[in-house]
DNA sequence: GGACAAACGGTCAGAATTGACTGTAAGTGC
DNA sequence: GCACTTACAGTCAATTCTGACCGTTTGTCC
């Protein structure tokens, strides 16, 4: 009957950590679900399912958890980059349509819990500095980590084009710039006009035997901005 | 000592339109300075200089002046924008060197106030859907009309490029795009990056007889999202 | 010129939120 | 095993914000 290891021996350190972990969960959901202004501490401590003590006891104030919770987010964002590039470089084909499904792919996680989250706190932090200091320095790794990772998704074939740095920064910021307009506009993701522009930046760029796609075949019956 | 028109004559009409006015643009401001969380109707009747009694005359819920405020946004950036075409338009010059006077326009625009503005209520509006149900159709029309403005600035001689409304949409949202990082990382807007990038996606897919300008100079020293 | 209502001015109560504060149980080090 | 401290639990006062409410002035219409 005894247990090998520390069976239920709750160190005070882990139940710690468990706290923390369970508030900054928490946090982040609210933020998703409820937005900036209305993640309160109270909204906060009943979806973490904590008293009010314990949050306190962990995060005196409000700032001090909001500046936290950017950096969960940050590592959180992080962690899953590392398994998602492992996942995507084995699913290796040929050159040809590689581009088509690296767009796709791309595309697809800018409708993960990181990016809404990402935009409540950069947009909070415009007018909060301390937020804002604490952003930037996480948010500078964070995008040295993604560049790498969609070099990786890429694949050196294209990555070592000398025209690839542009087609990645505009394939990054033009996807960002167009998620943002998902904020009111809520339409499939999946059949967005702008992915047909985007494969074909790729292809004119980067594909030195050009496919026959000169014109882009966009119809913009309603304007999307 | 008889006035020829009418005086002093406070209409009330007027009155009451100056006090909207003034609500809107005092709501605006607290917008830009404060953020939207910290936009109470107290800090703008403050700075708006109104009574409370006025402020919840015309605006009897928070929520309502909010999305007044989107319209309000929307219709004085329309203004703006036919200006700004006409102002701009006369500025023609060569077709060489326009691309890239047309391109710091449009980049200048995204330091604006209506840009973040817009950002933060963008943001609300996740999360809000009677702002959604607002700003969506505001947006839409404003959409077109500065897609119009922007294709008067490059003018028919690149316009009628079929490759140019992919390079207008790659333009706009990438744009958007890089401006959100600003949120945190505040840095010269006129030596970004991303500029050098725009004037070779313009290069490369508008000129016909591009320059020589094939690889792009770009150098990442530090990571910019 | 008199009734009427819009357009305020100003106060206040109720609700929500924050963080301080006191009390307590349970690990930890010696 | 005993003192000590972390990690809470739960209450509460102070503050802040919102919108209701009541009173007053002043265009406007007939």
């Amino acid at each position: 009957m005894a247990e090998p290891a520390q069976p239920q021996r709750r160190t005070r350190s882990k139940r710690s950590a468990d706290s923390r972990q369970l508030i900054l969960d928490a946090t982040l959901d609210c933020l998703l679900e409820n937005g900036y202004a209305r993640t309160t501490t109270l909204t906060i401590q009943a979806r973490a399912g904590v008293s009010r003590g314990r949050l306190l006891h962990h995060f005196p104030s409000r700032e001090g958890l909001l500046v936290a919770a950017c950096q969960h987010l940050a590592s959180t964002h992080l962690a899953e980059l590392e398994n998602w590039v492992a996942v995507s470089l084995d699913a290796r084909g040929s050159d040809v349509d590689r581009l088509d499904r690296v767009i796709d792919l791309f595309w697809s996680t800018f409708e993960q819990r990181y990016f809404w989250g990402a935009i409540e706190l950069w947009t909070a932090a415009r007018t909060d500095e301390r937020l804002r200091n604490t952003l930037m320095p996480e948010e500078r790794r964070l995008g040295t980590a993604v560049r790498h990772v969609i070099d990786a998704l890429f694949g050196p074939t294209f990555s070592s084009n000398p025209r690839y740095p542009m087609v990645r920064e505009l394939l990054l910021t033009s996807m960002r710039g167009v998620a943002m307009t998902y904020t009111f506009d809520r339409r499939d993701r999946h059949s967005d006009p702008h992915l047909a522009i985007w494969r074909n930046l790729a292809y004119l760029l980067l594909e030195d035997a050009a496919p026959a796609v000169a014109s882009v075949p966009l119809q913009h019956e309603n304007s999307h901005n």
